[in-house]
DNA sequence: CTAGGGTTAG
């Protein structure tokens, strides 16, 4: 290129701005037409460079060359392929320009087939060209392919070249590979320029790792290589990720120095960053003073404004964005429709969604997302369902909003009935929605399902999440699996109090009670407060092990020291264990001294110690406040007339057993369930419906006579109806819970526990006859009942026969 | 003419 006297032709190029749109601009010379065309594509009217080039008597390579930048850059690439194609002269240049606007324009195959035909013709690949084949590069399915480029770099000795260095750094970073950008970025001996530096304070930034981020860029500040635009933008992601507020405020300090505090990145960088902080206000003064409205600040207001709570905010700077007639994107409106989510308005988020119909946003996979997120959270599972078919693709992300709105609406089959379409269509899960399937398996109890997502989850290679590894607790824990939750427990890397609680819980649950108390101590030693949660497992951890001491001492610490006042679930545990110890009136003094509306739970646990005690005044009052509450349930009627019965109150106990049948109540029947090889076996009382009946009977059988042989004697009194001796004990005999135990022992391995469940109490009788079993048939048995878990062993039962 | 930056749903 002819660089003479270029003094005119910059003149000339500050003066294209002020040409008006159609007004034809004189055909000057040349390389005077070259710099035009570059400016004119470069403002964004390509088709009036298209114009002037075609009207040019006589082109260089440099006219060429820029038509196709011009047209790579906007992401015309059809135009640029076809302006390359008739290029004369196709140089390394023209080669480089298309291979960058495919990269950029995120056809990266396109781009990768271009480099290697570029070989092909043997022409040889220059900084530039590698550089724009690496941006092909930069994401985790391309990591193959980048690491070939970067032998080929080897071996074309490109790989002292600070600039294609750079590239390289940028391509491991966005591979999530920060060591091998790391080690390319230690390794160049020249003096590291700032862009070089830049890319590796973004590396780390976008590798989750602020605080190196921060560091890298100190330390660039002490080698004096000076600054772009460029530099400061990263670093103050990672400030805003760190909440580092207050180098992020020296961050700004520097580039107000640095001179570059006008560009619209580095200012929506700062907003962010300052929104993100927490200093709202200082964000907003920001936004305001910037001299252009930039729609990506404006965005990153609206996120900070709602993820802290200030949805009106978040509104009405969306309705400014309207008003001044600002350009909305893509993403303006999943930020703004996350505030809907929040509060679960979905009345005023459907002018949202009415909105983004009408400008045509409808199609956007980020925009689909948020509205089915939105739709599911505030339970208007239909229009998230809606929503999800209308859209033309669906991502993971869109299966996991619509899945976690049935599970937080407790539609827990349909959610995993869900997750088994998503991987169907196959749909690679990640550790959200594998969160999710966790603790819908934990909610149904299916621990084989769960173990298969466990087992498929560890084969991905992802890496493990906090709350994958807190569902995955929670889910062992709840199905009876303390070992496994335990284990999953000590693996993990990071724990909060979630991990805790749910281990305490666990073993509260497990009739562990004591357990419970020991890790409480140990959280507590490891630095972690405990919460409102916490103290419901550790509560029900006394009341289930008769920890009346305890008991008190951790309802009295959780106002006293940790200032969380107790809730009803709370309440509920402490009139459990007291009524638990028989102390009745202790019970009855803390109802009264109650400051909250007493919930059916507490009801059911006052009943339950009147039944024990027999306090007939409580169970009266306990029990009408349930017949409001739950009137469906039978059991406060059942209880009540049990109690009358026993304090030989007839009338009364036939009268609540009158009053129940008018009602139209009915006792749930008993049920037990299993899981065998994957399926699930349901039993009923007498179920005579299994396909290996005949078997399950006659082991029943078996097992009668040789507990009976072992000491048992069937306790009649569990019997429902009046009949004979031996009808009764037939009766007893085939309950849910021990035809369950039956095909246990038929169709388990012999090392295998049993695991059963029910949805009643299991009966008095089902608890001695499967302790013998325990020990008579060598089997752990373990039977969650509609209260607490049982794990029967060696003729014992860990809740300690107080259930 | 061509590397490197800011907002992003679960």
């Amino acid at each position: 290129m002819n660089r003479l006297n270029t003094r005119p032709l910059i003149k000339k190029c500050r003066q294209i701005n002020q040409i008006k749109p159609h007004q034809q601009p004189q055909i000057p010379s040349n390389v005077a037409s070259n710099q035009l065309i570059d400016s004119l594509s470069k403002s964004g009217r390509i088709d009036e460079a298209r114009q002037l080039f075609d009207k040019m008597p006589e082109r260089d390579e440099f006219t060429w060359n820029t038509m196709v930048a011009g047209y790579a850059r906007l992401g015309r690439l059809n135009e640029a392929q076809k302006i390359f194609d008739e290029t004369p002269i196709q140089s390394s240049v023209a080669w480089s320009l298309l291979i960058s606007g495919y990269s950029r324009n995120g056809c990266g195959t396109e781009a990768f087939a271009l480099y290697w035909k570029m070989q092909v013709k043997g022409l040889r690949p220059t900084q530039y060209t590698l550089g724009s084949v690496l941006r092909a590069c930069s994401n985790t399915a391309e990591l193959l392919k980048g690491e070939q480029i970067h032998a080929h770099v080897v071996n074309t000795r490109f790989d002292d070249n600070v600039f294609v260095v750079t590239g390289l750094i940028d391509m491991y970073a966005k591979c999530e590979r920060i060591l091998e950008a790391e080690y390319l970025f230690m390794k160049v001996s020249d003096k590291k320029n700032h862009v070089l530096w830049s890319a590796m304070v973004t590396g780390y930034s976008q590798n989750g790792d602020g605080l190196r981020a921060i560091e890298c860029f100190r330390d660039m500040r002490g080698e004096d290589v000076g600054t772009n635009q460029f530099t400061f933008p990263s670093v103050l992601t990672a400030c805003a990720a760190m909440s580092a507020h207050v180098f992020g405020r020296q961050v700004h300090c520097c580039i107000i120095q640095s001179g570059f505090g006008v560009n619209v990145f580095v200012n929506s960088a700062l907003v962010d960053m300052y929104a993100k902080c927490g200093d709202l206000h200082g964000a907003k003064r920001l936004l305001e003073d910037m001299e252009v409205d930039d729609v990506v600040a404006w965005n990153s207001l609206i996120v900070s404004y709602v993820r802290q709570g200030y949805g009106d905010e978040a509104e009405s700077l969306f309705k400014k964005m309207h008003s001044r007639g600002m350009k909305i994107d893509n993403f303006t409106y999943p930020s703004v429709l996350n505030s809907f989510s929040f509060t679960a308005d979905v009345r005023n988020a459907k002018h949202i969604h009415c909105l983004i119909v009408k400008s045509g946003f409808e199609d956007y996979i980020i925009i689909g997302n948020a509205l089915v997120d939105m739709y599911a959270k505030g339970g208007c599972l239909s229009s998230a369902f809606r929503v999800f078919h209308s859209m033309p693709e669906c991502d993971v992300v869109s299966w996991t909003s619509l899945i976690t709105g049935y599970a937080h609406h407790g539609s827990h089959v349909e959610a995993l009935n869900l997750f088994s379409n998503m991987r169907t269509a196959n749909i690679h899960p990640d550790q959200f929605i594998i969160a999710s399937i966790f603790s819908s398996s934990a909610e149904l109890t299916i621990l084989a399902f769960g173990r298969q997502v466990h087992g498929n989850f560890i084969k991905s290679g992802l890496g493990s999440s906090l709350s994958v590894d807190n569902s995955l607790v929670t889910m062992y824990a709840k199905c009876g699996c303390l070992e496994e939750a335990h284990q999953v427990f000590d693996l993990m890397l990071l724990r909060n109090v979630v991990s805790w609680t749910a281990l305490i819980v666990g073993y509260a649950q497990n009739g562990k009670g004591r357990e419970s108390l020991l890790l409480y101590d140990r959280m507590i030693v490891s630095g972690t407060r405990p919460d409102y949660v916490t103290f419901v497992g550790l509560l029900f951890a006394c009341s289930h092990a008769g920890l009346l001491k305890d008991g008190f001492r951790f309802f009295e610490s959780m106002d006293n020291v940790y200032g969380i006042s107790p809730g009803a679930e709370h309440y509920a545990c402490m009139i459990d264990l007291l009524g638990r110890s028989g102390k009745i009136s202790e019970a009855k003094d803390l109802l009264n001294k109650m400051t909250i509306k007493p919930d059916a739970t507490l009801w059911k646990a006052l009943l339950a110690a009147c039944r024990m005690h027999g306090d007939i005044e409580l169970a009266e009052m306990a029990a009408k406040n349930l017949f409001k509450l739950e009137p469906e349930n039978a059991m406060p009627y059942v209880l009540l007339s049990n109690i009358y019965s026993s304090s030989s109150k007839w009338d009364d106990a036939e009268r609540i057993r009158s009053l129940m049948k008018s009602k139209g109540v009915t006792k749930e029947p008993g049920c037990s369930w299993m899981e065998v090889n994957g399926k699930m076996q349901s039993f009923m009382a007498e179920d005579r419906n299994h396909p290996r009946m005949e078997e399950i009977y006659s082991k029943v059988e078996e097992i009668m006579i040789k507990i009976k042989k072992a000491g048992y004697v069937p306790d009649t009194n569990y019997s429902l109806h009046d009949m004979d001796k031996e009808a009764k004990e037939r009766g007893l005999a085939y309950h849910s819970e021990k035809l369950a135990v039956a095909y246990g022992l038929l169709s388990l391995p012999s090392g295998a526990p049993i695991r059963i469940f029910k949805n009643l109490r299991v009966c008095g009788d089902c608890h001695t006859a499967i302790k013998f079993v325990s020990s008579v048939f060598q089997r752990r048995i373990i039977l969650r009942d509609a209260n607490c878990f049982h794990h029967f062993n060696e003729g014992l039962c860990s809740c300690g026969d107080y259930w």
